[in-house]
RNA sequence: GGCAGGGUAGCUCAAUGGUGGAGCACUUCAUUCAUAACGAAGAGGUUAUGGGUUCGAGCCCCAUCCCUGCUACCA
């Protein structure tokens, strides 16, 4: 028994919650649930990264102070995660104390390995990305394409480096042995390629000025901030007491999965681990990478206005409901399409048809034939486990599908409102055992529903009221 | 432009070169333990297009058209 350490991605806090963030907290409750109910000490971390120069201009749109602003954004991920039943063991906050103090311990050790050095950067900033273009990265106004309409700035300043060169042939080692292991495949290559393809050391801090003063000090000048990736980053160990809980930090980390979706993939294939090589740390040892929702058939966009809040989803349907969308009919190494209409059909085929309705009618059988529930075996299936540590929800999800599949035609089969006695008990402990069986496991992808059933299916089996409704 | 992965039933996706499948949706039948649920049967396809290799191609080769991701140094 050993731990398992794993973190979700640490979301921007300029905006609210939508869809994608429901997603990848599903996703990586999901895994941190299988991975405690194998008995392993899980921890689960996310957090907000506050830290963002997005952030202090979001806040000033909003007229509010930095601080205030981000703490109220910061709390509907948390309560977003809540009302998912996703357990974060540590949420993060990129502005606490604990943080900016691990962050220059971080720098501290960089500098110590001689990686960072001061040096003058000419050149065009888009704030929304963090980031510098070169005129041949813009489109034809001269703007960036994730924000067009959106002037960049330009910006010339003297700004701390990092050796990420000196990185390059240590981390084509690393990742071509699968030391730090990128899932899936595609991601790896494409990965590989661009380490291939030479890298550049990059900027690791802003100036006061252009930070708007907010940020982790860069340790030992004052003019500077960290930027944003470098510390965000390091909320995977901050969270955990790199830099002011020694025991715990040593205790967890290496983590042993980030689970991010594609868009910050870079970040955390290539910068993360050369910066932990250059500060002597250990590297994580697994990513795993997912797409995003498109919603009714577009990507999420603030312009096209179609950006989906999943508490709308969570009010509607429920949780689980929500959760075994995500789970369940999405590929998560593709795109996935979101609509309330496609819900709806899974919910009711699936969850009110199947689930629910077997659920209804053994209990029944069961309450009208006084039947007592045994112990369940509490036996992972051999399929399920295979898909889970590939990440395969869908797969793994169906597994359980084909089970209650089975349970339904021997239910048909059998007849046992046509049987007596001990041959019915015979029959109707044998779906009990099923339906125990399917609660099992289910427990990582819909905690709540599978708890409601094992509950049912202990002790004297009554008939409750249904699952899930039809809608 | 280069590299990678795709295009298969209305929808989402499977198929070591050997009779193209599943789930959902749809139609019919049967049934009552159950949430008009479950079960059985059925319908639904020129596998993007055009060539080629092969006894045989969804799969291999060439060309073309679309979609997605990554990414350009020089000129």
């Amino acid at each position: 028994m050993g731990k398992y350490y794993i973190t979700a991605a640490i979301p921007y806090v300029n905006a609210k919650p939508h869809i994608g963030h429901a997603l990848e907290f599903i996703q990586t409750d999901t895994i941190a649930r299988y991975h405690r109910l194998l008995d392993e000490e899980v921890l689960t971390l996310s957090g907000g990264d506050e830290n963002a120069l997005k952030n202090v201009q979001a806040a000033e749109a909003a007229g509010k102070e930095v601080q205030e602003f981000i703490n109220e954004n910061t709390k509907l991920f948390e309560e977003l995660a809540k009302k998912l039943n996703v357990q974060f063991d540590v949420f993060q906050k990129g502005s606490s104390q604990n943080h900016h103090q691990s962050s220059q311990k971080l720098w501290d050790l960089c500098e110590k390995n001689g990686d960072i050095y001061k040096k003058s950067y000419r050149g065009l900033y888009c704030v929304g990305c963090e980031t510098f273009y070169t005129i041949e990265e813009l489109n034809e106004n001269g703007e960036c394409f994730e924000h067009p309409g959106k002037k960049l700035d330009e910006v010339e300043e003297e700004n701390y480096f990092f050796k990420l060169s000196k990185y390059q042939d240590q981390l084509i080692q690393i990742i071509e042995s699968g030391e730090y292991d990128i899932i899936p495949e595609f991601r790896k290559n494409e990965v590989l390629v661009f380490l291939k393809s030479g890298l550049h050391d990059f900027s690791i801090s802003r100036s006061n000025e252009r930070t708007k003063n907010w940020g982790v000090p860069v340790p030992g000048d004052g003019t500077q901030k960290i930027y944003v990736w470098f510390d965000a980053l390091n909320i995977y160990q901050s969270g955990i007491g790199f830099g002011w809980d020694e025991e715990k930090y040593k205790k967890y980390w290496p983590a042993d999965l980030h689970v991010i979706g594609k868009g910050i993939i870079r970040f955390h294939a290539i910068y993360w681990p050369a910066i932990l090589l250059s500060a002597g740390l250990k590297l994580p040892k697994k990513l795993f990478v997912h797409e995003y929702f498109t919603v009714n058939g577009q990507k999420m966009s603030k312009t096209l206005g179609n950006v989906y809040d999943p508490s709308i989803a969570i009010e509607k349907f429920g949780t689980d409901a929500l959760r075994y969308y995500c789970l369940a009919k999405i590929s998560p190494f593709q795109d996935g399409d979101f609509s309330e209409e496609k819900l709806v059909e899974s919910y009711n085929s699936d969850l009110a048809n199947g689930l629910g309705n077997l659920v209804a009618r053994v209990s029944r059988l069961c309450e009208q034939n006084n039947i007592e529930a045994g112990q369940g075996s509490n036996v992972w299936c051999a399929d399920l486990v295979k898909y889970m540590e590939q990440f395969k929800f869908n797969e793994a999800i169906g597994i359980i599908w084909g089970l209650i599949s089975e349970a339904d035609k021997k239910i048909n089969q059998d007849k046992p409102w046509e049987q007596k006695g001990e041959k019915l008990t015979e029959i109707l402990e044998d779906l009990v055992k099923r339906i125990q069986a399917i609660a099992f496991n289910l427990q990582p992808f819909m905690p709540q529903t599978s708890e409601k059933i094992l509950k049912q299916f202990s002790g004297q089996i009554k008939s409750n009221p249904p699952l899930f409704p039809r809608i």
